[in-house]
DNA sequence: GCAACAATGTTGTCAACGGAAACATACTGC
DNA sequence: GCAGTATGTTTCCGTTGACAACATTGTTGC
């Protein structure tokens, strides 16, 4: 008995943006676990076969919106980068940036930092190269400027980015109050300058 | 037909801990996701339904998973606390137990961090606030002694803590290969005691 | 134009899971 | 030695991810 009674098309025609749309949707409101596959079929209006055509398994869809998370806070990082000149400005600019992004878009971070060491992750390992090289240039700046001691510049991004990283996590965990995420990333990007410069 | 041949008995006695530790196990073999509540009762003898008495739901035995984790990451950092005796010492070995806790128990780690926005959570926020509590002492120690710039402890705490939770996570996923994880953490230590002193 | 062929969507099926109810067995206090 | 409770078993249900077989549409070579 098909109930397919109304004139949708036999072909959805953009299946895959859909799912991921959808997926993106889901994620925010129920978190990854709660995901399911024929949940946004249903939503979209196709059979619960047919995402199978666009992701193989559960999991690739999951892969699919990390490599994809990956790119927008690239792009969200690369924007606030270009509002400040000064150097311990745009630190500033790239460390709110982060940690607003971490914290409106918490399970898709949980996500984007936990599908990579699956094996067959190159995609996304690759995507992340992208935000990390943005970081690790903003370094090199600093260095260059005399403002940051010299050494292994990847090192000393790396506790930065960290920092940030473990701001988000406590803040996501509500371990701390939200509204005290500003402050924190300010003293952190305060010690972080005073600790880093030569 | 019981196929209860064997003179295994009735009762298993102490299911619950039984639980708790392949739980563990699982949870560090294959991660939270694929931990089944059949799987444990099968590896344990007992009928799929056993579980339920002890654990109302799946999402109960994760929150004890994760409860039991804040009580072993108190442990940890309490006996690495004794080894050293100056400020600087004892803030090296806390942040060496904690990232090597969260790299050894990456699993674990993330379902102490997830599992406790949830509602009805208490006993996993009242769990965490002993490592938590521990870390605090730490700084307001090093503040009295002078080696830290006065101020709201807890703010200066946090981003220490939050440092090496991020550099755990960065381990975890990857994303840094783990034979750096140890310079990392001194590092990030050496940062912060120059970047918070007065 | 049209005949393969590829791409995309549908239907039907399966095993595994979490959850729940009804029942069975063992323990405990009295 | 018995009543009540704690713990475990059986049986069932709805949902899910995965898979195979089939249907429809789009495309491409000729």
């Amino acid at each position: 008995m098909p109930d397919q009674s109304d004139d949708r098309p036999y072909h959805h025609g953009s299946l895959r943006t859909a799912l991921l749309d959808a997926a993106e949707r889901g994620l925010r409101a129920h978190g990854a676990d709660r995901l399911s596959l024929r949940d946004l079929a249903r939503e979209i209006g196709v059979s619960h076969a047919a995402p199978r055509r666009h992701f193989p398994d559960r999991q690739a869809l999951l892969d699919a919106l990390a490599e994809a998370g990956f790119a927008r806070l690239d792009n969200a990082l690369r924007s606030a980068l270009k509002t400040a000149d000064d150097f311990p400005g745009r630190v500033r600019a790239a460390a709110t940036a982060y940690t607003r992004f971490a914290t409106e878009n918490s399970a898709l971070l949980e996500l984007m930092y936990t599908s990579k060491h699956r094996p067959g992750a190159s995609r996304i390992v690759q995507a992340a190269e992208a935000p990390f090289g943005l970081m690790n240039d903003l370094i090199a700046e600093g260095q260059e400027q005399g403002a940051l001691q010299d050494g292994p510049t990847q090192r000393i991004g790396v506790v930065l980015f960290a920092t940030l990283q473990g701001i988000a996590t406590l803040g996501n965990g509500n371990l701390v109050p939200p509204e005290l995420l500003d402050g924190l990333v300010e003293t952190a990007v305060e010690q972080f300058l005073r600790g880093a410069r030569p």
